[in-house]
DNA sequence: AGTCATAAAGTCATCAGATGACTTTATGAC
DNA sequence: GTCATAAAGTCATCTGATGACTTTATGACT
C-alpha cells in the first residue's frame, strides 16, 4: 500500500504538466516554455524536466523538435486507459478482451477470403489437440492462432490491443491466480472458423461468445473461492 | 513520411532495452544491470539511459526502486497498441471504440440498477436536442452521457478505454476531416437507455449497433470522397 | 554458533555546467 | 524586395558530483 507520499520529482512534473495539458491551459498545438523556463517553474533541474518531457512524448501528449521547442500534440490519455487495465481485475481484464475478440470476429466474418480462412485451419491443424508434455509450446500455437483470427479482421488498432490484453491476462493470472482456466476444445476452434468463413458477422460474434462463456464462467468460480 | 534515419539516442536506447524485455532475456522479475552498466552497453550517457528507463517505467515495463536497482515488472507491451491506435485510420478508431461500448452496453444490461437508468434519463434530458449556437457545450453533455452508459458497465478497462478513443477519434476528425459526422436523433439514444433498462444484453448490444450505424455509412462515404 | 547493531558498498535521484546540433529569426548587402 | 548569412533560441547529449535509500558485509556481544 505504497501510498502518494513518496513521490519522486520527476513524475511530479509529468503530473504538473499533463494537468496543464488535460486542462487545457496548453491547447492542442501550443509550444511549451523552453527547458529552462520549466525547470525554474517546477523548481527541479533541467535533467528532470527532459525525463518528465520524454516521458510525455512517449505517451503521445507531447512532440519535441531539436532546436524549436516542445509542443502539444494531442490530449488524449494514452497512459490512464492501459494502466488503468493492468490495475484492473481479472474478470474486467477478460470482459475487455472479450470486447475486441468479439468486433475482429465480426470484420472478420465480413472481409474473409478464402486464403484467410485456409490459412486458420492450417494453424488450428498445427495447434493440434492439448497434450500435457509441450503445454508451453501449445499455449504459443494456440495464441498464434487466436491471433490469426483477430488479424482477419485487417484492423491495427483490434489488433494491437488484443495482444495487449492478453499478454496482461496472462501475467494476471500467473499472478494471482496460480491455476490455469479451461481451454476450449478443437470443436469450439473450427466453430469460430466456420462461422468467419460463412461471412456472417452475428454467427461469428455468437461463436466467440460460446466459446467464451465456460471459461468465463470458470474465471467466475475461482474467484468466488 | 519520417524514415527511421533521424532518430534520437533515448528513443534508441528506448528500443534496445524493450527488445530485450520482449525477447524475455530479461524476464519478469529480473534485475537490470545499473545505470553506469547500461549506459557503458549502450553507448550513451547515464542521463541518456535514464531517460529510456523512466519511459519505459511509465509504459509499465520497469520498476525502478532507489538504492536498489531497475526491475522487469510486465512484458506486456502498452505502448504499440495505443501508439497504433493513434496512427491508425478514423475507421479502424470507430471500430474500435464500437466493440468497446458494445459490451460496455452489454454488461450495462446485465448489472442495471433503477438508479442508475434515471441517472442516464437525467443525463438525457439534459442534454437536450441539438441547437446550433451552443455546440461545445452540447457535445460535452452529449459525451457524458455517453460515458455514464460506459460507466453502467462497472468496467474500469472499458471505461478507461473508451475515453481514450473517444478523445482520439474527436482530434482525429478535427485533424483529417474537417467536417462533423451526423449525431443520432434523441430516439436513438432512448433507445440505447430502454435496452439497458430491459436487462437484455442482446437488446442493448442491437441497440448500439443501430445507433453506430448510420454514422458508420456517413464516415464510409466521407472516406471515399 | 547465533543475533544484531553498525559500517560499507551498491544503486537510483537529482543537480549543475558545458558543448554540440538544429531551427528560427534578424540582419544587411544587393 | 530578395536572399544569403549571422545571430539567437532551443533541444540533445555528455561529464562530474552529491544526496538518499537499500542491500550486504562486518564484527562485537551473548
Amino acid at each position: 500500500m505504497h501510498s502518494l507520499s513518496k513521490i519522486n520529482l520527476a513524475d511530479t512534473a509529468v503530473e504538473a504538466i499533463r494537468t496543464e495539458i488535460l486542462g487545457r491551459r496548453w491547447a492542442v498545438g501550443a509550444k511549451l516554455p523552453n527547458e529552462a523556463a520549466l525547470s525554474a517553474m517546477l523548481s527541479v533541474s533541467r535533467g528532470t524536466v527532459r525525463e518528465a518531457v520524454r516521458v510525455l512524448v512517449s505517451q503521445g501528449y507531447l512532440e519535441t523538435r531539436q532546436g524549436s521547442g516542445t509542443y502539444v500534440v494531442s490530449t488524449a490519455d494514452t497512459v490512464r486507459p492501459l494502466g488503468m487495465a493492468r490495475r484492473a481485475g481479472l474478470r474486467d481484464q477478460f470482459e475487455a478482451r472479450l470486447a475486441l475478440d468479439v468486433e475482429a470476429a465480426r470484420l472478420a466474418a465480413l472481409r474473409q477470403t478464402p486464403a484467410v480462412i485456409a490459412g486458420l485451419r492450417a494453424l488450428l491443424a498445427a495447434r493440434g489437440p492439448y497434450a500435457e508434455n509441450d503445454k508451453t509450446d501449445f499455449i504459443a500455437r494456440d495464441f498464434a492462432f487466436h491471433q490469426a483470427v483477430i488479424a482477419a479482421s485487417r484492423n491495427a488498432v483490434l489488433i494491437g490491443m488484443y495482444d495487449f490484453f492478453s499478454t496482461l491476462i496472462a501475467e494476471t493470472i500467473e499472478a494471482t491466480l496460480g491455476q490455469d482456466l479451461p481451454e476450449p476444445d478443437m470443436a469450439a476452434h473450427v466453430a469460430i472458423v466456420d462461422a468467419i468463413e460463412s461471412g456472417d458477422p452475428d454467427a461469428a460474434d455468437a461463436a466467440v461468445r460460446r466459446f467464451m462463456a465456460p471459461v468465463l464462467s470458470a474465471l467466475d468460480r475461482l474467484l468466488m473461492s
